[in-house]
RNA sequence: GCGGAUGUAGCUCAGUUGGUUAGAGCGCUGGAUUGUGGCUCCGGAGGCCGUGGGUUCAAAUCCCAUCAUUCGCCCCA
């Protein structure tokens, strides 16, 4: 039988260009985080199917994800999503940490489920999580670093745009202002979350079901799909906007305003699918033609780590899935071009293998990352998977050179040819190498 | 889990109403050119036509199944 050469369904192998790829998004995710003072955390990919029964719908335990008996027959999941391993770590030395906590980490996740654009088996997401701190100022700080993220990667406010809302506005709205039962709230809050992706009428018509004939007639019904469409805080029924979490909203609002986040809008349609969220949720909506769609978002969940038989501690988060990142990336052209690791392909030309080693030993010990043809093939041979890799310079060395301890070396792409020292050569390596760290 | 589309060379794809030995471009490889890439010219390798069954004198082509890829739904980071 042939083996396949696929990778596994909804998994991605990683060639070198894309390795490439994912370091340089990792890093910029790290060096922004790093910015707003944020540890990297990291626990195993696996957990105690227990972790993911407590909480968030049981959909995702149920058909989303791998779940598997260890040979001591206890029943092991491949984390879905990093949020209650950190909330168990949290809890787990609840009393000792140094709150508020500034936590990060870009965990391998898993979900069985079928792939589509976006959307794998595998992916990385990085988590944000700010322990501790039961202030909007939580809130705004996660929400400028998720910003100060995209903006590194070249994105500008044009290309995104950030939504907010509140699960407290959203509860008081459909329980207290409009009198729905728990099942019935539940109901229309995943309607809701559902509304962009259907027409108007479907979506009335199926929250028309949802409501009782009294509730109807009361109009309810009504009020509900008029609430949907405002837009702003201040066009909200008056009863609703005294409700205390609008002021909150307005507030983050006007922070976020004051740190330059000018594409931060209330969306009284933002839901989110966990359950666990108590307050504001936020998400990061793409705003490319082709690809209108939901990004990456979070909010506040108080209630997680309490989940451990520990006093709760409030949190804040987000996480940031490279897929979709990625999809965002390609969309908007904002890929760099990125270099190999090698900065130059030494090729050799004639019998010099052993006397080229010190050569190609000083350039090492100066700092630069050399690949060297051992081939024996002929120069244009050499030149050409020099190219194909990809790798800036080519570096000559024959007997004459050798002799000379003059080198030449090539710019690839211009082809512009120099000879030099060892240590000059070195300099114009570095040189290249820290063009584009600016 | 449900529905649609697509599987032919490493890649992108042709392939007539079913009819001999299955094609192109790009890529790969050797040479022209034994110390120098990109252009040009000449040669070469590379295919269980996704897989398994069926119909037929004859199947890449028609039918069924299956697997994979992909888009959407459900759900959701």
């Amino acid at each position: 039988m042939k083996l396949s050469t696929q990778p596994y369904k909804g998994a991605r192998d990683f060639y070198p260009e894309d390795k490439r790829l994912q370091k340089y998004m990792f890093n910029t995710m790290r060096k922004v985080v790093e910015r707003y003072g944020y540890e990297e955390y990291d626990a195993p990919i696996l957990e105690p199917i227990e972790m993911y029964l407590a909480k968030s719908g049981e959909e995702i335990v149920h058909e989303q994800t791998y779940v598997f008996e260890d040979r001591g027959g206890r029943a092991v999941t491949i984390r879905p999503e990093m949020t209650p391993t950190v909330s168990r770590m949290v809890a787990a030395k609840r009393q000792e940490l140094p709150y508020p906590l500034r936590w990060y980490s870009i965990p391998n996740l898993w979900r069985y489920e079928r792939p589509q654009r976006g959307r794998l088996r595998e992916h990385w997401q990085l988590n944000v999580d700010v322990f501790g701190l039961a202030d909007l100022r939580a809130e705004a700080e996660v929400i400028q670093a998720a910003d100060a993220i995209l903006k590194a990667f070249g994105a500008t406010h044009d290309m995104y745009s950030i939504k907010l809302n509140s699960r407290k506005l959203m509860d008081y709205i459909l329980h207290g202002y409009l009198g729905l039962n728990e099942t019935q709230g539940h109901m229309v809050a995943k309607l809701i979350d559902r509304m962009h992706k259907m027409p108007a009428e479907t979506f009335a018509a199926e929250a028309d079901a949802i409501f009782t004939p009294t509730q109807r007639d009361e109009g309810a019904s009504n009020k509900l799909l008029g609430l949907l469409k405002i837009k702003q805080i201040e066009h909200l029924p008056t009863a609703i906007r005294e409700h205390e979490s609008i002021a909150e909203l307005q507030k983050l609002l006007a922070t976020l305003k004051e740190a330059r986040i000018s594409n931060a809008v209330f969306d009284i349609t933002l839901m989110r699918g966990f359950d666990y969220y108590t307050d504001i949720v936020f998400e990061v909506f793409d705003k490319h033609p082709e690809n209108n769609r939901s990004m990456f978002g979070g909010g506040r969940y108080d209630g997680l780590v309490g989940l451990f038989g520990v006093d709760p501690v409030p949190t804040v988060g987000f996480g940031m899935g490279d897929v979709t990142l990625q999809n965002f990336l390609e969309g908007h052209d904002l890929l760099p071009k990125l270099r190999p690791e090698a900065d130059v392909y030494v090729v050799l030309i004639g019998d010099v293998y052993e006397q080229a080693q010190k050569v190609i030993t000083e350039l090492r010990d100066m700092g630069a990352n050399v690949a060297v043809d051992y081939s024996d093939r002929k120069p244009d041979k050499q030149i050409k998977a020099a190219v194909k890799k990809g790798i800036h310079y080519a570096m000559f060395i024959g007997a004459k050179e050798i002799k000379d301890e003059q080198y030449e070396i090539r710019n690839l792409i211009t082809g512009v040819e120099e000879r030099h020292s060892t240590s000059r050569i070195v300099s114009i390596i570095k040189d290249y190498r820290d063009e584009d760290l600016e």
